[in-house]
RNA sequence: GGGGUCGUGGCGGAAUUGGUAGACGCGCGGGACUUAAAAUCCCUUUCCCGAAAGGGAGUCCGGGUUCGAUUCCCGGCGACCCCA
């Protein structure tokens, strides 16, 4: 072998070596346990960047371990090639997505393999291939018939730069996701999944899901289940009988509700006084436009309100309270409309000192001593609102509850009364799927003046399944404005009506390219299935994902729906999971050299090319892995890289120098003693062998625990140790030979073709057919004996301070580990007269003597 | 404002989950090789006192539990992320 470490003289051979072998190829090992490693799927940009290069390392490490233990691998790969970025860059550049697309992928493909990630490349597939989106047609037309996709009229958040209708989600502080435009709303006919329908199975789901905390924390908030009563206060002084609705989930504090806020442009505005209504609807313009500027949330803003002249009756005290329109009630949120408790609620107290509105309060705190009578009045705080649950008060028969039943005797009184029900409202919203964009999935549906005057939509039947997308005229078509762009391709949308074979014209929009992502993991399994998206036998063996690793920039929109997703295919009977994966991985971003998050508008951004050109892949690879734990961020850093690239020198010099000096003759020997697992060592030679245990057993730990940066280090140490170990009889060598092929084998996860190079080297003069292939050779097993130390380092505390180490044999008892602490020349000084009140002993760690005097 | 994650050397980060704090790597400093430089190799490196042996302090700050706390509990301060 060479000394040098020179990777671009090898990596390339070794990449063809697994693809001419097909090494990595999943469904092969029929009897043995599954693992289903995923990486999220990405978007073909033209070039790789170190966000990828980190997670394809991850997984990666992942699945040539576990090829290693014997398990069948599943490591799939493939395309997010249809939306936005390809469409916008056509309407640019006029380039048509079908012909960028296929350019794109094959680029960050060669990415891909440059850096030896291990692929089973049978199963690539690209959402914008009609032999995939087909099934999200299908899809589509199951979920209408269940009822689970429905039509409604919606008034969307329209991204007037995209030209594109976004979802909820895709929403930031009011600007566009992706491009930062000020988002506008419209009101547009469109089709939805019932999501919500969903809500609490994927709440429930949660719980057995092993996944960070802040994602569960975050998908939880999301779905936000709140559990309250919804209420009628009628109006008071209008000439028609009218009622508003409120949602509370503090229905214990109904006694205290002094007040009313309504949203802006709540109907029951427009039976406000004459003389109010042009106050009202100048206050509901001014809200419309704060809102638009400051986002949808707009609670950041001052609170602010307007009296409308409007009363209610509080139903409980029956007393008259005034009505206020108010900045902070949203007509969107529940029923846009609340009642206030300023005694108990921050928001409202806030606004009642504000406008100097009635504060009655009606809770005090459970503990404590009763309310003090001073004159007619009670003591209590009045300076702040007491938001605490507690014990009712002046609240007729409810008085003397606590809170949390009261909530339940106060919604039981409401619905006996006939004004109110205990309710359940969700955060949640139902999925708008419908886009006016060319490059994703045409909806399955046409529309029929005959026999759908209405335009519910008439499905597709199956049958004619794929509609697949036009081939267009990119400069005609994609200008960028104006209506959805298939609207404009005429032969397309020109279509025969299924029911009645007159003319139809087909559904212009096409789906959110979210829709693509919910499943492809499942598509994974039979990628080249035609009668269904996916076979019952294939997902049996392979669902759910073992582990899935993606960025936390998708803990809600893409995780949701594809959790969703599989609810939905598991009541189709397609699966029996209704959960897609079982662990999930979130990595941390990779941040460029000014700490920045890496970006090539900033210009901080290191490309993995590069890194590949420059030091090889397996020293990108090893800086991915060993710079941070894979959740955390992590700083690019040019000297780290160097470190990562020296150890794979290093490692080569040690090689080459040992089997240089063992000489053919000796390496042979030492390779059958290895084989025949006979190494017979003492001394020096036996203390590597048990590190080389050790580190076997640590490695594998680690690996399973997802901890590669100190999977590497343990690397480190155990290369160090070899490097210091001078081999000039058999026994030393054949701790040696031992120790090289370990690292080899366990270097194998993380920097394959280095490894591939050592074990090949290890094995010089052996005909090729009876190397053991090393993506598939077993994974080391350490000896027990060799993992266990016969002499351990005890550490002696006296009072918890450390004051001397002391050798002690592994099978000493505690009275025996006492015995020679006691006598320890440095402990004595520390113990010389004292009393020893106690003696801790920590078998294998320290011994602790409490003394006193 | 609510929810979450976290805070350890000059830096990235370790610490067997309550048991010798700082593994491994980087950087700094010193040395070897070299005409010289790069590369490589060796030594040192938490801070303070000390020539050394050794001693003292030390995991954001303040309390608590414990023989023993980076780890658990309470209260602050600060950072980041998500939602308002």
């Amino acid at each position: 072998m060479q000394d040098r470490y020179e990777p671009q003289t090898f990596e390339s051979k070794w990449q063809e070596h697994w693809a001419a072998k097909d090494l990595f190829r999943a469904g092969s090992r029929e009897g043995a346990p599954k693992y289903y490693v995923l990486a999220m799927l990405p978007y073909p940009s033209g070039e790789m960047h170190m966000g990828h290069a980190r997670v394809y390392s991850i997984t990666d490490v992942l699945a040539r371990y576990y090829r290693k233990k014997g398990m069948d691998v599943l490591h799939p790969f493939g395309w997010d090639s249809f939306g936005l970025p390809a469409e916008n860059a056509a309407i640019k550049e006029g380039v048509h997505p079908a012909i960028r697309t296929p350019k794109n992928i094959a680029s960050f493909k060669t990415d891909v393999v440059r850096l030896g990630i291990s692929v089973d490349w049978s199963r690539e597939i690209a959402t914008s291939d009609p032999a995939y989106y087909r099934w999200n047609q299908w899809f589509f037309l199951r979920m209408l018939e269940r009822g689970i996709v429905y039509r409604r009229i919606a008034r969307v958040n329209f991204c007037p730069s995209c030209n594109t209708v976004l979802a909820n989600e895709q929403v930031e502080e009011g600007q566009c996701w992706r491009c930062s435009s000020v988002v506008e709303e419209r009101e547009i006919p469109e089709w939805a999944f019932r999501i919500t329908a969903y809500a609490d199975k994927l709440l429930e789901g949660l719980k057995t899901l092993d996944w960070p905390e802040r994602i569960i924390a975050m998908q939880r908030n999301w779905i936000g289940r709140s559990d309250g009563l919804e209420i009628d206060f009628e109006v008071a002084n209008a000439s028609s009988k009218a009622s508003i609705r409120v949602f509370t989930t503090r229905a214990d504090t109904i006694f205290g509700a002094t007040y009313m806020a309504v949203a802006p442009d709540h109907p029951v505005l427009a039976l406000a006084p004459a003389d109010k209504q042009e106050q009202i609807s100048s206050f509901a313009r001014e809200c419309r436009i704060a809102a638009k500027r400051d986002g949808a949330g707009a609670a950041a803003a001052e609170k602010q309100g307007i009296f409308t002249g409007l009363t209610a009756r509080n139903p409980f005290t029956g007393a008259e309270i005034p009505v206020w329109a108010a900045n902070f009630v949203l007509s969107g949120y529940g029923t846009g409309a609340v009642m206030s408790v300023p005694a108990h609620d921050e928001r409202d107290f806030e606004f009642a000192k504000k406008y100097d509105l009635p504060i009655s309060y009606v809770i005090r705190e459970a503990t404590g001593e009763e309310i003090t009578l001073v004159g007619k009045k009670r003591v209590v705080d009045t300076k702040k609102a007491f938001t605490a649950q507690g014990l009712l008060f002046d609240s007729a028969e409810f008085s003397g509850m606590p809170s949390a039943q009261a909530r339940l005797a106060i919604a039981a009184e409401a619905q006996r009364r006939g004004v109110g029900k205990p309710t359940v409202n969700y955060h949640l919203r139902d999925w708008g799927v419908s886009r006016q964009r060319y490059w994703g999935t045409p909806i399955p549906i046409v529309y029929c003046e005959s026999c759908d005057p209405e335009h519910k939509g008439i499905p597709v039947p199956d049958a004619q399944l794929p509609v697949v997308l036009p081939d267009i005229d990119v400069k005609e078509v994609l200008t960028g404005k104006g209506e959805p762009p298939l609207a404009k391709v005429h032969d397309w949308i020109k279509t025969t009506c299924p029911k009645c074979n007159g003319p139809a014209r087909r559904e212009a929009e096409t789906m959110d390219t979210f829709v693509d992502s919910t499943w492809y993991w499942a598509r994974y399994l039979s990628p080249h299935e035609t009668k269904a998206p996916f076979s019952r036998k294939d997902a049996d063996r392979f669902m759910p994902i073992d582990v899935y690793v993606g960025g936390p920039e998708h803990a809600v929109m893409h995780l949701l729906y594809f959790r969703f997703w599989t609810m939905v295919m598991h009541e189709l009977g397609l699966c029996a999971v209704s959960e897609p994966a079982q662990r999930l991985v979130t990595q941390g971003i990779v941040k460029g050299r000014d700490g920045e998050k890496m970006s090539k508008s900033k210009g901080n951004a290191v490309s993995p090319r590069d890194i590949i050109t420059r030091y090889g892949a397996d020293t990108a690879r090893l800086f991915m892995l060993f710079a941070a734990p894979a959740e955390k961020d992590m700083d690019w850093s040019d000297d780290q890289i160097e470190g990562q690239h020296r150890f794979l020198i290093r490692l080569f010099r040690l090689f080459h120098g040992a089997l240089t000096k063992m000489g053919s003759e000796g390496v042979a020997s030492a390779r059958a003693a290895l084989g025949a697992a006979k190494i017979d060592s003492h001394g020096t030679a036996l203390e590597l062998r048990r590190r080389t245990h050790k580190t076997i057993a640590r490695v594998t730990q680690q690996l399973e625990r997802l901890q590669f940066n100190t999977g590497i280090s343990s690397l480190m140490e155990l290369s160090n140790a070899a490097a210091e170990l001078d081999a000039t009889d058999s026994a030393a060598q054949g701790a040696l030979f031992e120790c090289l092929a370990s690292l080899a084998q366990l270097l194998a996860p993380f920097a394959p073709h280095a490894a591939e190079e050592l074990w090949a080297a290890l094995h010089e003069g052996v005909p090729a057919k009876e190397i053991p292939e090393l993506s598939l050779a077993a994974w080391p097993v350490a000896e027990a004996a060799l993992v266990v130390d016969d002499v351990f380092q005890i550490a002696v505390q006296v009072n918890g301070k450390l004051r001397s180490e002391i050798q002690v044999a592994a099978g000493a008892t505690d009275d025996e580990v006492r015995e020679v602490a006691t006598h320890d020349p440095k402990v004595r000084v520390w113990i010389a007269g004292k009393t020893i009140k106690k003696v801790v002993v920590i078998p294998k760690r320290l011994v602790n003597f409490v003394v006193i005097g």
